[in-house]
DNA sequence: GTGAAAGCGCTAACAC
DNA sequence: GTGTTAGCGCTTTCAC
């Protein structure tokens, strides 16, 4: 174990001043040519690297961003973040990722961890636990202490920071519409994520579709379960009724779900049920027969909210900062469970 | 945006020395009870949180691991790495995350990166491109410059440190077994990852088996391309001969793509053709008909990675470390894909 | 009991 | 051109 190679190495061996060296390696032109090289081979030649710590320990700033994610087992947020990652590291921004597995305490706990010199900025999807609480203290308490974050996916309306959504509502209405004019009558809604903001808009696009098309909503063909044994349970009576002759996914569970026992009790998949889901990642596809879906540009949405964090962390002049929400479209992916031919 | 509140704020306000603050916040004997009070009082009013890199630099000990992915979006990684932050946070230790993106450049760029200081050891998964090129001489400089590594799933025998891997070799071994006792006679076997050690491993448990059955291998059964479009091709063109009554995948996109052309043909699953797959995440109970797999306990690798991780953090003496090789056990999971009745 | 001072490794204003 | 000095925020030895 050879200890790192320091300025103050470099110096003595070299016979010069600390500040010699410094400026000779960051190429100042207040420093001689022979001596820069003479600098820069012994520095090439024992491999000498700046310490990281001590070089954002002197500049305030440390070039990591902080990324709190709810669960990264989630394959949007997987998608997500790897966008984060790619975005930051082109910058030249490391990542630090905590992950608050849905907990409003490690929530709180991580993020003030972090706040306390090791990151120039938060890009965090609120956890479920928060957002049924509404405790968004912690995150005006960083706020004020002028860290800048970026909220995306599960977004907290009031508070004034950048936001990076996608439009659930329209995308909601879009499917449920495109379910309609294929032929639906009966179109189910399964959630079990309406205790989110992003459920509850899907939601609500859904039953506005409904309404524009003068379809009464009924509320036996709209489960909202977030236990999972209890949801199966409800999917699986629903089908058996055969009530329904299409599905409206809210989140990825509820569609896979609904396609396997659709399948199992004997439906034909479009021709007696469609469904559509909110899905990410490569299953949709893989699925017999392939799932349409309502694809969220997730790599896009992390692209998007690390460049307006680094934006407003490399921006000085915070002081007039005005946030600014970033809406991403979605897109209907139609595979085969909704081709009617 | 009020600045954060150091030592010397404090020691400023209260008319004392900074040492004198620092010892009173840490609780030393040395401090006076009076003014021990005064200091923490002060403190807590003021939201005081010690600045983690000045902390870190003094130090010389970060509390930081970095943890280096070849692709989060591989649900085996995001399981593993959720159990490495789980246990790290545990211990009081952050996590850097970095995604090598199965890149040996990008591998070598960001172990660097973090080596200067900012982590105090790494867990890693050798990207696809370093396995093939067998270049490792990133992983000897940084063990030589003292900073540990643990490598898991894919590493690099030849190298002196920790690792955690599967028994790929037994756990293909067994589940070939499996098939051959529940009646298979020409079992398949598929492959898109025959370049990495963890997929080499697992094609030897399988040709072992069909030895120790005396079963001679047939070319045409097994199935090795990493391109993912001609491999489709091949497991289709297979399968339409109708030559095989088993499938053993070795990763995730095998076993799927083999069960949804397999359904697509017109094959009973298991009737005609049992399949067993490496898989994680939730994906294999989805499917219909279930998949029978081996399951690899992630999170559990993650776990025992950095437990070895920081022991040898904690322990000081690290001349005389004698790197060990952790195996964890793996598990058939029998669904519905295997289940003859 | 309290404080002065040195130092972690680096940068930069200022002096020579 | 090069060196001196101070300082980022904290810890710790040593002196009073």
């Amino acid at each position: 174990m050879k200890a790192k190679v320091t300025l103050k190495d470099i110096a003595k061996e070299l016979n010069v001043s600390v500040s010699t060296v410094s400026k000779a390696l960051s190429d100042s032109p207040e420093i001689g040519e022979a001596t820069k090289k003479r600098v820069l081979e012994f520095a090439a030649l024992n491999n000498y690297k700046p310490n990281t710590l001590a070089r954002n320990l002197k500049n305030q700033r440390t070039n990591t961003i902080g990324v709190l994610i709810p669960n990264i087992l989630n394959p949007f947020f997987a998608k997500v973040f790897s966008g984060i990652e790619q975005e930051a590291i082109k910058q030249g921004f490391n990542v630090l990722a905590v992950i608050s597995n849905e907990s409003l305490q490690k929530e709180k706990q991580m993020m003030e961890m972090l706040n306390n010199g090791l990151i120039d900025g938060f890009i965090i999807a609120i956890a479920e636990e928060t957002q049924k609480e509404q405790d968004f203290s912690h995150f005006k308490t960083i706020l004020s202490s002028g860290t800048p974050i970026v909220m995306f996916d599960r977004v907290a309306e009031s508070l004034n920071c950048d936001k990076v959504v996608v439009d659930d509502f329209d995308s909601a209405f879009n499917a449920t519409n495109y379910l309609l004019t294929n032929g639906a009558k009966r179109i189910a809604c399964l959630s079990m994520i309406d205790n989110l903001s992003v459920g509850k808009l899907r939601k609500e696009g859904y039953q506005k579709a409904l309404q524009n098309a003068k379809i009464p909503l009924e509320d036996n063909l709209i489960i909202i379960d977030e236990d999972i044994n209890s949801f199966n349970e409800k999917v699986m009576a629903l089908l058996k009724t055969k009530a329904t002759d299409a599905i409206f996914a809210i989140d990825e569970h509820a569609a896979t779900i609904a396609m396997k026992y659709a399948v199992q009790i004997g439906y034909k998949i479009p021709q007696d049920l469609m469904i559509i889901g909110f899905a990410d990642g490569l299953w949709s596809r893989r699925l017999t027969p392939s799932l349409s879906t309502v694809s969220q540009h997730a790599p896009e949405i992390g692209l998007k909210a690390t460049q307006l964090l680094l934006n407003q962390i490399k921006d000085n002049n915070a002081e007039f900062y005005k946030p600014q929400t970033v809406v991403i479209k979605t897109e209907l992916r139609h595979r085969d469970s909704t081709k009617r031919i």
